[in-house]
Order: structure tokens, then C-alpha cells, then sequence
DNA sequence: GTCTATATGACGATAGAC
DNA sequence: GTCTATCGTCATATAGAC
């Protein structure tokens, strides 16, 4: 361990910078003004340099994102309720701060997607295991596999988009309808017909 | 009009570039270079520099969008055939073009939502007015109005996400599972039964 | 491990010739 | 309308002291 950990603050820093104003708009000298850290430590920590530390940076942003979504979706059995457990959350961090918030990878994953092939991969993975998480949560819930895998993944790229949507608008509106249209996203047909335990 | 166009070339290899390298990470050199324009003409056409070109960049782009979207929902009157031929366009484009392509202004929304509200602004009304083609086409295969403005929203978020997934994994799969299991999404209830079409 | 100093280049933007 | 030249600033990255 180091001193004051050094090193998390850096990427700390970097992962906040990083998805409010993306890989090209946030300059090395930016991280170290606000992680705090010694001003010679960045490439001792990373010589790989920015790249490098974009790709710390965004394990770190997927883990957090992670963590969140899974706390919010053990608040409720029921998938629905669940997830919108985790849509509250989302709105009532975009709420209290109307900053830009690190709610997503999206940007992250548009810049460089074409850029740097280590990031895009970083970030789709991050995305394919955020959608196995919701995907998990609906089989939980009593869907039957296939269904469950199909509405992670929809799930995740609508609640992706409304994301976008409400940041690019300074609205949660977007997401709002998204938690009030929830029900009929994920029970489009009788999913649970012919279980007696099925959610709701 | 001028010569050869030269304004228009300017904007739109600075759409091209914007959308594909972003606000940050594209220079004006290089879309100088792109465009093929002469080089001291920029700042003659775009005084307010930068920001001035991106403002033009997003409002082309957006337009052209909606131009390809409104053509490829004419293929069908039924709205879910019809949008199954906006998907089946972007799958196709996508596809043909491994490249980076001008599907979605979400990048430079997310770059420039916190940087600067007029580019903010032009995102948001880009977004708004493709809901609204959405919403409209609802309406018209006869979902009520509310209906239509809530399908129309979701289904803008819903394409922009899967549209990012797919450019982050390099697959086209996401967009074609939306694309599946769009009749799903656009009739979670009954919205057309006949007269009585009233959820709830 | 952390520091200063710096190499090297790209950036946005401006001035003035033609 | 277009060009060249350039200013000042910022970027990433490196070298070497301590």
C-alpha cells in the first residue's frame, strides 16, 4: 500500500474527468490538478501513459457502476420493482447534481470505439456484463432463460439511451418514462404463464 | 453561392469528423484537410470559430438524419414494419461501413452537454424532433396520442442505445435483437383493439 | 516515489498580404 | 475569398535530480 494510495486517487480523478468530458477532452495535467497527487507520480504508475490509464480508469468506473446497480437490484425480488430501484437512483443522482454524472460509458465507448481498440474492448465488456447482470436479476425473477437474456440486453440499451437522453436535455424526464413504462417493456407477453410464482 | 461550395464542403467533413472523433478529438486542421477546402477560409465562413462550425455540423448532420429515417418509415405503412426498416438501414449501413459511421449525435451530446449549451441545445432539439418522426408515425397506424408520444420517446432512447452498443462491440447483434423484438415493445397492451384502444 | 524542467508537437485563433 | 505566417497555449511524454 502506498502512502495515501496514490495511485486510486489518480484514477479516481481520471475515471470522473473521463466520462464527464471524454478521452480527448481531458488532459493529463487536468487529473493530477484534481486527483491532488504528486505531480511526478503519473508515469511511474502507468508508463503506458493516457491509455493506460484510461483503461484503469474505466475498470474502475464498470466496477463502481456495477456494485450500484447490484445494491439497488437487491432492494426488490421482483425484477420490475427492482429495476426501478435502480432508475431512482439514477434520477436522484441527476437531481442533486446537475453536473454531469458517471452514470455511463457511452461517450467513453463512441471516442473510442474507433480510437483504441484496448478501450473499446474494456468498454464492451463493461456493457456485456452490466446487461448479464440484468439478465441474471430477470432470471432470478422467474423468466425463462432465453427471455431473460433478451431483456437484459434491451433493457440495458434503453436504459443507456434514456441516460443520454435526460443528461442531453438536463431533464430526468426521459428516465422517468422509461421507470413508469417498465412494466410493460418487461411483461410484453405472459412470460410466467405457466409458473404459479410469477412476479406481480 | 460560392465557387464550388466551399461552406458546404467545410461543414461536411466537420459533421463527418464530429460525429465520428468527436468535439475534442477532432482539430480544425484536420477537417481543413478533409474537406479539401481552402485553408484560409474558415474563419471567413465560421468567424465564431470551432463552436460556430460545430453548431452547423450538428444541424446538417441532424437534418440528414431525419431525412433517412422519414424515407426508410415510408417503406411501410404499419409503424412496426416501418421501423424495422430504419433498423434494417442502420444494420445494413453498418455492415457495409466497418468504419465509424453517422448514426447518432450522442457522442457530441455527451461531450458538449456540459461545455457549451448552444451545441448542448442543438443535440437536445435533434433528439426531440426525431422522437416526435417516431411519435408521429405511431400515431398515424392509429396509437393514441399519448401512446404515441410515450412509444415514440422510448423508442428514440431505446435505438440510440442499441445503436451505441453495437458501434462498442462492433456487432451488429444489439440493433437486431431490438429489431426482433419490436413488436414486443410497441404493443405491450392492445393499443389498436378497434374502437375501445384505451390502456387502463 | 516524487520532483522540476523540458522536448516536441498540435491546437485554436489572428493578422496581413494578395 | 483565399493564402501564409505566426502567436500563445495546451497537450503528451521524457530525462534526470533528489
Amino acid at each position: 500500500m502506498d502512502q495515501v494510495d496514490t495511485r486510486g486517487k489518480i484514477v479516481a480523478a481520471a475515471s470522473y474527468l473521463f466520462q464527464t468530458k471524454g478521452y480527448a477532452g481531458t488532459g493529463l495535467n487536468e487529473i493530477l490538478r484534481e486527483s491532488g497527487a504528486p505531480k511526478g507520480s503519473l508515469y511511474y504508475y502507468f508508463p503506458g501513459g493516457k491509455e493506460a490509464l484510461a483503461l484503469a480508469a474505466i475498470e474502475q468506473a464498470s466496477h463502481t457502476m456495477q456494485a450500484k446497480v447490484r445494491q439497488n437490484l437487491a432492494l426488490a425480488a421482483e425484477p420490475v420493482a427492482a429495476i426501478r430501484q435502480v432508475l431512482a437512483d439514477m434520477i436522484q443522482a441527476l437531481q442533486n447534481d446537475g453536473q454531469l454524472l458517471t452514470l455511463s460509458l457511452s461517450m467513453l465507448a463512441l471516442e473510442t470505439c474507433h480510437s483504441s481498440e484496448p478501450l473499446r474492448q474494456a468498454c464492451a465488456r463493461s456493457f456485456r456484463e452490466m446487461a448479464a447482470i440484468y439478465t441474471a436479476k430477470l432470471a432470478a425473477g422467474g423468466y425463462p432463460p432465453a427471455r431473460a437474456a433478451e431483456g437484459g440486453q434491451l433493457l440495458q440499451a434503453t436504459i443507456e439511451g434514456a441516460i443520454i437522453l435526460s443528461l442531453t436535455q438536463k431533464d430526468t424526464a426521459p428516465l422517468q418514462l422509461l421507470q413508469s413504462q417498465l412494466p410493460d417493456l418487461l411483461k410484453p407477453r405472459n412470460w410466467q404463464a405457466d409458473s404459479a410464482s410469477g412476479p406481480d
